[in-house]
DNA sequence: CCGACGAAGTGCGGGGCACGCATCTTTGCG
DNA sequence: CGCAAAGATGCGTGCCCCGCACTTCGTCGG
């Protein structure tokens, strides 16, 4: 890879995260885009080459990380199980990395309900799920690829896709509204909470004694 | 309910229909909401007292229709398996009604057309899978009043209604795919689809001999 | 080594959009 | 019949998104 391509990627990296970092501090609308590009070092006009909006550039984490799960998925060896492997392939990507669970508590508190502001904005809301609908796409080639199947011929590589992107989203918004409840021992539990929800829906949520 | 409530849900209707419509017909772009307001008779700022984007107005449709299917849900007898009772509800809604199977077939194919440019615009995409993400909200409800368990206590009535939002939309993305690809024999089959979709996802998407 | 090519960054300008605010009109109710 | 509340409208503003033209600087062939 050229000089070149690294530098875009770090542009827009600096961006995507200037953006994050920016709004969950100040609130999104007293974030101008001026501001965003100002922080990556920047001109407004390049913002938008890299993104079509605010919300698109927060998003853009999100989908990059979808992203890898289907990467993860590719990774994972041949003779595992496929909801073993999509379940260690989702973990691995939203578990957070030392860089959060060694910030000292107060911040992470301030941060958290920072985030929680942010994702209460409709056009943030709207563009996450784009984004993940987005990398759905990506993971039922992934699911495709491991069973056999070609997601144009049937329907199950897509729907093993769209259902595990529903179990991930179930999942951070019980952590997050734990996170609000109080009580937040929930470092492993994210963990916890992802394998719960893949694990029923692999079992087919059957009605009665559920759980 | 007074006239004053009916005469906003009429403006409402018709803001949101005027806007798809006209939208499909001449594209996103070209449709101002200036535009849309006129249709509606009433002035470009009542349009964003009622909605807050143009794509807001299109994904009204599918938000009310999507709440209609958590109605659709709770109306169900009461001795209904869970899973059939949904696949009901579901259908009712999803099943076009007779002011489009009646119209004439080049027409039909015009529309067709039209709304899959529509739905091929990134912020119609979004606003509508965040349309059916506060949707899905209301259908756990009423999956939890069904099974008797508090959304808030438990993760399944939330799992539930996640997963069959993503097999509705897995199935509509497919009904669209298949109209491009040429046969469109699916006047019934998006009924099939669904039931197939939901089926499976009901049935826990097993990985080797899944079909 | 060099020169041309093409991709990325930038500045400018315009068409809209979303919304706060003040005002006018309609509705429902006593 | 008249008034309080809710809705519709008009106006003004700040920001956004993008098209276009121009500059800058890696990249690659000769």
């Amino acid at each position: 890879m050229g000089l070149r391509e690294r530098k875009k990627h770090q542009t827009r990296a600096a961006l995507a995260w200037a953006a994050v970092r920016l709004i969950v501090e100040r609130g999104y609308d007293k974030v101008l885009v001026e501001d965003i590009a100002g922080e990556a070092g920047v001109s407004p006009r390049t913002f938008n080459n890299y993104f079509s909006s605010k919300a698109a550039a927060v998003a853009s984490r999100h989908l990059d990380r979808s992203l890898r799960m289907a990467d993860g998925l590719r990774a994972r060896p041949a003779g595992e199980g496929l909801w073993t492997a999509i379940t260690e392939a989702v973990v691995a990507e939203m578990t957070p990395g030392p860089e959060v669970t060694s910030q000292p508590r107060p911040d992470r508190e301030t941060w958290g309900a920072g985030l929680q502001q942010m994702m209460a904005i409709p056009a943030i809301q709207a563009e996450t799920l784009r984004a993940a609908a987005v990398a759905e796409q990506e993971l039922a080639k992934a699911v495709g690829e491991r069973v056999g199947i070609d997601p144009a011929d049937d329907i199950y590589p897509g729907l093993v896709a769209a259902t595990v992107t529903a179990a991930c989203n179930v999942a951070s918004q019980r952590y997050a509204a734990a996170r609000f409840t109080g009580q937040d021992d929930l470092e492993t539990s994210i963990r916890e909470l992802l394998v719960d929800a893949l694990s029923q829906v692999a079992a087919g949520l059957p009605p009665p004694g559920a759980k």
